[in-house]
DNA sequence: TCCGACGTTTACGTTAACGTCAACTTGGTC
DNA sequence: GACCAAGTTGACGTTAACGTAAACGTCGGA
């Protein structure tokens, strides 16, 4: 079964994004998809790829932070000082990772505190 | 007691940016330090503002955003609508706090996998 | 007294991540 | 064949968040 592909202006919609945003992708080689003359088609594993970067982007990482991350799941890591190199870029995206968490409790909590305070100031009247 | 004050050069230190980097966030409204003659000179709650800044930073805030989230610990919110607009916003960035910690969760998820294909890969041979 | 560390203002430079034209081509459709 | 929507390639513009350099004040010590 052949699997299917997406022009560039379903993924902008499907990603709320711009065309402009997925060609500029492109030429800072975050993608590559295929030409069907000259029109770009996309694969779902350029799908994939577009979601993830833009999953990256909510979390404050740059584009090419988001990249190196997601290129770390293809094996191009053949020998032992790669793959302990590869871990220790695992560990250091983790300890980032894990003080986001932190402070995104963090403002939950303040967060609680200020609905909390509005809630209060609303007594009786709503 | 005197409550004890900072100079730019201190802040930057403990904060790990430059003099530049503090000057800047004033230039924008986002603190509004004392002068001691023309030297800046920081409170503790001037303190406490940036490293709100800079949290919100670490979790992919733009400046304004942070000083958004920040100033709705103060009130200035008089009347009912105010307060029930503030709620509203409150819930808002809740929203998007609760799909952060979503997608780091899902990306620490990525990161576990890495690393055991990794440590398989180098099963014998440390 | 002069120096060096620290501070100041002013101003131009830089990078990332797109936005915004302008000027084509191309595949249907009326 | 004319037209339109959707695609393409330049190329220049823009915003945020600082960096960087110049040119100057100030104060405590050798």
């Amino acid at each position: 079964m052949a699997t299917r592909t997406y022009n560039i202006s379903e993924l902008a919609e499907e990603f709320g994004v711009t065309t402009r945003t997925i060609r500029f992708y492109e030429e800072k080689g975050l993608i590559q998809p295929r030409r069907e003359g000259q029109k770009r088609l996309y694969t779902p594993a350029d799908r994939v790829r577009i979601k993830l970067i833009l999953r990256g982007k909510r979390i404050g990482m740059s584009l090419q932070e988001s990249v190196e991350v997601i290129d770390m799941y293809d094996p191009e890591h053949n020998n032992r000082d790669q793959l302990h190199s590869l871990i220790r870029t695992v560990q250091d995206k983790r300890a980032r990772l894990l003080r986001q968490q932190q402070d995104i409790e963090d403002m939950l909590a303040g967060l609680d505190e200020v609905q909390a305070l509005c809630e209060r100031g609303l007594e009786g009247n709503p």
